[in-house]
DNA sequence: CGGAATCCTATCGGATACTG
DNA sequence: CAGTATCCGATAGGATTCCG
């Protein structure tokens, strides 16, 4: 069985139905205690893949379909050639995207997501909906909490 | 009505039911073409809450519940000093958490999410369920798609 | 115990210039 | 058009030391 990056385990295997239980959903295996950030861990495969400033905003330009690097450039117009392009390696070397040489000249390019690239549309969904509603919450303390 | 960190419009207003319409999960409001990333876009705002090494770690910590500067160094060991009470300041900062200290001595504090951060928990859960899905996925390029 | 201060290194992000 | 090469300032992350 593969590492997580796990802490510590299940405080005492709390009933079912309980509102505080353990919380199979946010750690499911809870066993180990690596406790260290583990790249192979799926709680930080995904941040990784999402890490660096422009990465969400290049994955959602590709998310309405492919791109060639000077579309991207033009949607994204502060971004640096530099940047763009560490970006696009950095996910093709992750298999989120991949790169289509379209022969002819001038070269043309085109990135699409693979189905994994597509797979991360539900996070990048979700991002957008948790910072809409952090907007909203932050700096609600709980006082009496 | 605030900028957002959009980078063009909607591609002539696909009709609503349509599969490859607009995104208006994805992209809500197209208006628009800041085209950089602005920490006060939504889409900024939460990556920006869980950027950062061991932030996802702590915070999965903390949902368990408060706890203390040391309880936490003890669930992650191999986290620094330094970069737990940066993590812990940054977050208290975006008010996703408050610090109490509980008189006596020695000096005791508890951590604990505010609503604001307990509001992160799908986005912890979505990032798991997300890390899974690719760990699957990754690799698996789309030739006929 | 719960940090802050300091130092040091590696990486990041951006600007600029150049190439096939 | 689609990048690479180079340089550089800014940050991040970690180790160590010290303090209330």
């Amino acid at each position: 069985m593969a590492h997580r990056t796990e802490t510590h385990g299940p405080p005492g295997a709390a009933p079912p139905g309980e509102p505080r239980a353990w919380d199979a959903e946010l750690v499911p295996d809870a066993r180990g205690r690596t406790g260290r950030p583990n790249p192979h861990c799926p709680v930080e495969f995904a941040p990784a893949a999402v890490a660096g400033r422009w990465t969400t905003l290049v994955l959602r330009e590709l998310m309405h379909g492919p791109h060639s690097f000077g579309a991207l450039r033009g949607r994204l117009p502060e971004i640096s050639a530099k940047v763009l392009a560490d970006r696009l390696r950095t996910l093709e070397e992750r298999g989120l995207l991949v790169r289509d040489w379209l022969p002819g000249f001038p070269v043309r390019t085109r990135y699409r997501l693979t189905p994994a690239g597509r797979a991360l549309r539900p996070l990048l969904v979700e991002l957008y909906r948790t910072g809409r509603a952090l907007r909203c919450a932050a700096g609600t303390a709980a006082p009496g909490d």
